[in-house]
RNA sequence: GCUAGCGUAGCUCAACCGGCAGAGCGGCUGAUUUGUAAUCAGCAGGUUGUGGGUUCAAGUCCCUCCGCUAGCUCCA
């Protein structure tokens, strides 16, 4: 006898074995149609799979209304794409298919390579099979038949997963559809008829196991919905989505170009886009000098030892610009590393003299120009690039003053943030992994460089919940990162703060203070960048403002607009007015009219305007129009002067464009 | 770096099976003197990313390199 609870608090008791679809059955017809899997005791199971025998079961129907539902027809359609690639393209192997957010994928193992081309056959299949609405079938076997089946079906893929992974399971489950079978945990909707309306979307190379020596499989990229409505707002997202990449709008608003003639991956900044980079450098310094922090200039080139001393070179060899030997070239002389990092720099000036533990902490600030010679295949745009600008500081403590100076450097990180609008970012702590041999440092320093760092985030009033991501560490230092998505959905990460017990240590640079003691002590160093680095900082920036900056960073803040040329002598006296007192003023005299020289000022995302004609003239106003808002009507030029000077005073945020 | 795709005017994109390189926007010139998201007309603009090959003939087919896009891998 087993009793089973639905989520109503109602239940039903049955003397046999049953299956959530013989429930839903007894509840009613048209619930049985619709139940797409059930939950079973906070577990997610099939609709055919049998419940326990007796005792009490709490049972929840899914339907298309819960919000497990698109996961499961999304893993059901990643079948359904697999039985009709199979179909099409025989002798594959199977990899993985797993769901994603707003999609699945799944990984195919191939003699031909599959392109975009064979996208309309593929789902011309999908459809057919859909059409033929044949019921995913579950099958349990024993480890070593399910292996051997496998090995049948040449899945060979699949059996060193069993052999390698699943080592320990007893049982494995299969899912067969007509002659479709594939390795599978589930669950799986009932029948293929269910999976709703599908699109694939890309196709591209993915490693076996996510490992970059093993086999390149090709990887399909598909969503599904449950409505053809569904699907094509969706794709209307991804098209909007694309109009905000700041690739787009940074050619388009003349902000930055990468021109491969001087290098792929090298940004150049053009004056709209340096305007606004100089603002934020202006504010970010503010910020500095504030808080305690001695700015510096350091060089972006120098001794490969320092680099060797610091371990970055021989770490990172692979992914920097190859050392410039004059040796080499001159017949006698040094190596000089383009620097990757601007640590030992900054370390080289606290060893430049003696340093007492009333020094400490010691913040040495520097926008410091880096390069790295990152691979060609992740360059993209600013948030990708060979050469790039961080806000980075170095500050050296003593060990009691960790926590203090860790917990500034992220209030100081959430501060600028929070003054950009920015409020989408999610806070990674980047911890090591012990079984990997890639950290230097004693186990012990990092327990507690991890141990403090975790316990200031999570004191931290107004931060998100950390997440621990094991192995995301900096090979010297556990790290928090703020990380933020792009136009597309990638992650990002921007700010970071980073605890370092190692680069000061013996085995590094042997960094010394002298204490109250009148004995030498090391002290700890913190690596942080708010912004992390400027490019791809901006980049998400663009992104995250589509082009409408915010008065305050925007390259033209106003546009003096005249409704005829016969007014252009007091647009004049206006413009220049607005210019003596700081802002920065564009003018627009072409004989246009207005609605055009309106349309290419909104199309430039300029945040006012000040429209000029025979009334204004007369009373000695402007007439204001906002960008967001449109016509203001007429105002005395040094009351619009002043509103302005407000906004910008204040770094007023008035759209975070959705 | 790997897999797949792409590269035509400043930008966005056409050009059938290999057969005379084209449009819109932008630019320039002229007319128009305009009141809150596009006035009209004319003109200029190209070694089709690079180097090689096949062919009577290459933007189109093949190879090399460079670059770009998506994803994977990497990311101090």
């Amino acid at each position: 006898m087993v009793n089973v609870i639905l989520p109503d608090g109602s239940s039903l008791e049955y003397a046999r074995r049953i299956t959530p679809a013989e429930v839903a059955g007894d509840i009613g017809k048209r619930l049985a149609k619709a139940t797409l899997a059930a939950e079973v005791d906070g577990r997610l199971v099939g609709c055919d799979e049998t419940l326990p025998p007796d005792g009490e079961v709490r049972l929840r129907l899914i339907t298309q209304k819960d919000p497990e539902a698109l996961d499961l027809i999304r893993h059901s359609c990643a079948h359904v794409m697999a039985r009709a690639v199979m179909r099409l393209f025989p002798g594959v192997q199977l990899a993985f298919g797993p769901t994603i957010e707003n999609g699945f994928y799944y990984d195919f193992l191939t003699e031909q390579p599959i392109s975009e081309e064979d996208f309309p056959r593929i789902e011309a299949e999908m459809r057919k099979i859909v059409q033929e609405d044949e019921p995913f079938e579950r099958v349990v076997l024993p480890r070593d038949e399910a292996v051997a089946l496998c090995r049948e079906l040449g899945q060979e893929l699949k059996v060193e997963h069993i052999e390698e992974a699943l080592g320990d399971e007893a049982t494995v489950s299969f899912y067969r559809q007509g002659e479709f079978v594939d390795l599978c945990r589930g669950p799986h909707i009932p029948s293929a008829g269910k999976v709703g309306v599908f699109k694939l979307l890309s196709v591209a190379g993915a490693y076996w196991k996510g490992d970059a020596a093993r086999q390149q499989l090709q990887r399909l990229y598909g969503t599904a919905w449950f409505t053809q409505q569904e699907l094509d707002e969706y794709l209307c997202k991804l098209e909007e989505a694309r109009r905000r990449d700041h690739r787009v709008l940074g050619r388009q608003l003349e902000l930055f170009m990468i021109d491969p003639a001087v290098g792929a991956g090298l940004v150049l900044w053009l004056p709209k886009g340096a305007t606004v980079r100089r603002e934020l450098e202006a504010f970010i310094y503010g910020e500095l000098l504030r808080r305690g922090y001695q700015p510096v200039y350091t060089p972006a080139i120098g001794r490969v030892e320092l680099y060797e001393t610091s371990g970055h070179y021989p770490y990172y060899k692979e992914s920097q610009f190859p050392p410039v030997d004059l040796a080499a070239y001159w017949g006698e002389g040094e190596k000089y590393l383009l620097r990757p990092m601007n640590c030992p720099h900054h370390i080289r000036i606290y060893q430049s003299k003696p340093r007492s533990y009333r020094d400490l902490p010691l913040r040495i600030a520097e926008l410091g120009l880096v390069h790295r010679y990152e691979q060609s295949g992740e360059l993209t745009g600013m948030t990708r690039v060979r050469g790039f600008t961080q806000d980075d500081a170095h500050i050296f403590c003593t060990e009691d003053q960790v926590a203090d100076e860790f917990r500034g450097c992220l209030e100081m990180t959430q501060y600028v943030l929070k003054t950009l609008g920015l409020e989408n970012y999610r806070v990674r702590l980047g911890f090591g992994d012990r079984s990997s041999d890639k950290y230097v440092g004693s186990p012990e320093t990092w327990e507690r460089a991890e141990a403090a760092l975790a316990r200031v985030c999570r004191e931290m009033p107004g931060l998100p919940e950390p997440h621990v991501q094991v192995g995301e560490a900096a090979f010297y230092g556990p790290k928090a990162d703020f990380v933020v998505d792009d136009c597309i959905g990638r992650e990002w990460q921007l700010g970071t703060v980073q605890l370092d017990y190692n680069l000061p240590s013996r085995q590094r640079f042997g960094l010394e203070y002298i204490g109250a003691d009148n004995r030498p002590h090391e002290p700890v160093m913190i690596h942080r960048a708010p912004f992390g680095s400027l490019e791809r900082f901006v980049g998400m920036l663009i992104e995250h403002f589509a082009g409408a900056f915010p008065l305050w960073l925007a390259p033209e803040q106003v546009r003096v607009l005249v409704v005829s040329e016969k007014f252009e002598e007091y647009a004049r006296q206006v413009e220049r007015r607005l210019a003596e007192t700081g802002l920065r003023v564009g003018a627009d005299y072409r004989p246009e009219k207005v609605g055009a020289k309106i349309r290419d000022a909104q199309i430039e995302r300029i945040p006012y305007m000040f429209i000029i004609g025979g009334r204004e003239q007369e009373t000695g106003a402007v007439a204001v129009r906002d960008r967001l808002e449109g016509d203001l009507g007429a105002m005395p030029v040094e009351a619009a002067l002043a509103k302005l000077r407000e906004e910008i005073e204040a770094k007023v945020v008035r759209q975070v464009a959705g």
